[in-house]
RNA sequence: CGGGGCGUGGCGCAGCCUGGUAGCGCGCACCGUUCGGGUCGGUGAGGUCCCCGGUUCAAAUCCGGGCGCCCCGACCA
């Protein structure tokens, strides 16, 4: 792709084609690209440094939450799947499954491989680990005393799914999946509600996302679950991305890997179990949320890097201007944003400024500071700020520019953190309440930057409204937990009488 | 799984209709020139034209078969 001075940024715009838009932010960005494998990808350093400063907070909640990190096999056996009929059914059509054992020569052509040395019950890589986690639980609980039993595991698992995207439905991806038992159903439903809050806060306060929460319908719910709660993300196109979700699995997994314990009174009983995950669909969901037509925008909670410095080393002050572009990293190295350590790059790369400072740019940096001759001489440092876009540098006095950062950056988080509350706010829609206005709303032209977004509204799960929601190519995203259902209010699709509010909206 | 599209230096593409054995832009290396918003010029390195078979004196190009990937829809974190 051409890059010149008249060609900035990201082509096409977020109005022009968000999908494509979309990708050109990720690969630009240097986030993470198409691997030559179906539907896989390569995330690349910088979008592995942003996974790993989510994992990161991610993992120090969980492990607050009393869940301690473990890990399971990759491969499960087939026969595993079997016993939970729900779970099966609904993972079936998705599964890699693995048949052989080794390579040998092709007999027909001595250049190919072949497989060879069929298994005897063939495995299955994991789409999710219940069944196999399970099994180990049954090992391990025999006792009331055993209970709770809390564990996570961050890992890679594989769907096979039918349409892939780019961090936000690969074939294969990574994520953290917590899985826990407990003596009872108030326990493991408090559980699976606790996590969601987790995921819901770091959502709004790490990611700078706000989002909403709920229970699935029955038609959305996790296969194998009785209840699925979800966090649900609005993207800066109006669609629904849903970011997060916590399972009440009742003691459907429990009977199918026998997973019982003697309670106090001696008696037989089956655990109850919660699973809950995010993934690295999050990367995702991060960049559609405060991405501009540069390219990447992060907040500094997830920034690799917070402050980058461009050095301008021209003429005979060249030395003096390094020298003094790494006295300005480690002055800004010493000071801390939300409890740790700036993290800051003097890019003293071979490269030429303009390069590294759209490097930086479009790598989503939420400060990138110059420094030439002319500010040596001024005594300045010429600030920009990536939250507002491809603007003008700001000269800042070179004696109060390191003080300045972490209220710079606590700035910018803000600005995030707003703008993502009032995408949420302005949306959801509640005046919505007859299906011709719903109809309208969600047929207004996708480019309306007014169109889209959540419409919350009555429902009365009837099957007739299934159809018009498919139709409308609108999904029910959750039920909300804040229910405020009027007495007497009508489906907002169908007219009938409705049974609770819900959450509409396109989606992902 | 249905509907489209595409496989040609690292990336993005042209060439294919009308066969003559490969070109452009970006990137990369070097030289010079510029340098505070993606400088400019020159030189150079780099290719089994997805694979197999066929037609032909000759195939990136025509024919047959295969494989792969991407995009759009139904399924999903």
């Amino acid at each position: 792709m051409g890059r010149s001075s008249k060609n900035k940024g990201i082509s096409p715009s977020r109005q022009e084609d968000f999908p494509a838009w979309f990708q050109s932010v990720v690969r630009e960005g240097e986030v993470a690209e198409l691997a030559h494998v179906r539907g896989c990808m390569v995330i690349r350093p910088w979008g592995y440094a942003i996974w790993e400063l989510m994992q990161a907070e991610l993992d120090r909640q969980i492990k607050k939450s009393g869940a301690s990190n473990a890990y399971f096999p990759l491969f499960i056996p087939l026969s595993y799947f079997e016993s939970e009929a729900k779970h099966v059914e609904g993972f079936a059509k998705e599964m890699a499954v693995v048949t052989h054992h080794r390579l040998e020569e092709d007999p027909a052509d001595p250049e190919k491989l072949t497989p060879g040395g069929e298994l005897a019950e063939p495995l299955v890589v994991r789409p999710t680990s219940e069944t196999i986690i399970g099994k180990s639980f049954s090992k391990w609980i025999n006792s009331y005393r055993d209970l709770p039993l809390m564990l996570n595991q961050w890992a890679n698992v594989v769907r096979w799914e039918m349409r892939p995207r780019v961090l936000l439905r690969t074939t294969e991806f990574l994520w953290q999946e917590g899985h826990t038992a407990f003596a009872t159903e108030e326990e493991a439903r408090a559980n699976a509600e606790e996590m969601l809050e987790v995921y819901r806060r770091f959502a709004e306060e790490f990611l700078a996302m706000p989002v909403l929460t709920g229970e699935k319908s029955e038609d959305e719910r996790f296969p194998g679950a009785l209840t699925t709660l979800s966090i649900e993300a609005m993207m800066q196109d109006g669609k629904a991305l849903q970011a997060g979700t916590s399972h009440y699995l009742g003691q459907n997994f429990a009977k199918a890997a026998e997973i019982d314990f003697l309670d106090r009174e001696g008696e037989r009983e089956l655990v109850h179990t919660a699973s809950w995950g995010v993934s690295t669909r999050l990367l995702g969901a991060l960049i559609m949320s405060h991405s501009d037509d540069v390219g990447l925008c992060l907040p500094p909670t997830v920034a690799p890097r917070q402050v980058a410095i461009v050095p301008i080393p021209r003429g005979e002050e060249g030395p003096a201007v390094l020298e003094e572009a790494e006295a300005l990293a480690r002055e800004i190295g010493d000071l801390s944003f939300q409890g740790t350590e700036v993290r800051v790059l003097a890019d003293l790369r071979d490269r030429e400024p303009p390069d590294k400072r759209w490097e930086w740019t479009r790598k989503g940096v939420p400060l990138v500071l110059e420094l030439g001759p002319r500010d040596l001489k001024e005594g300045v440092v010429a600030l920009r700020r990536r939250d507002a876009g491809d603007s003008k540098p700001e000269p800042v006095e070179r004696s109060r520019i390191a003080e300045a950062i972490p209220a710079l950056l606590d700035e910018i988080q803000a600005g995030y953190h707003r703008a993502g509350t009032e995408r949420l706010s302005a949306r959801p829609r509640r005046d919505i309440r007859e299906s011709g206005e719903c109809r309208e709303w969600f047929a207004t032209d996708p480019a309306d930057a007014s169109a889209g977004g959540f419409v919350r509204a009555p429902w009365s799960e009837a099957p007739e409204s299934a159809q018009l929601l498919e139709e409308l190519k609108v999904t029910v995203r959750c039920i909300p937990f804040d229910q405020d259902l009027p007495d007497g209010s009508s489906c907002v699709l169908t007219g009938k009488p409705a049974v609770t509010e819900a959450v509409f909206a396109k989606a992902y």
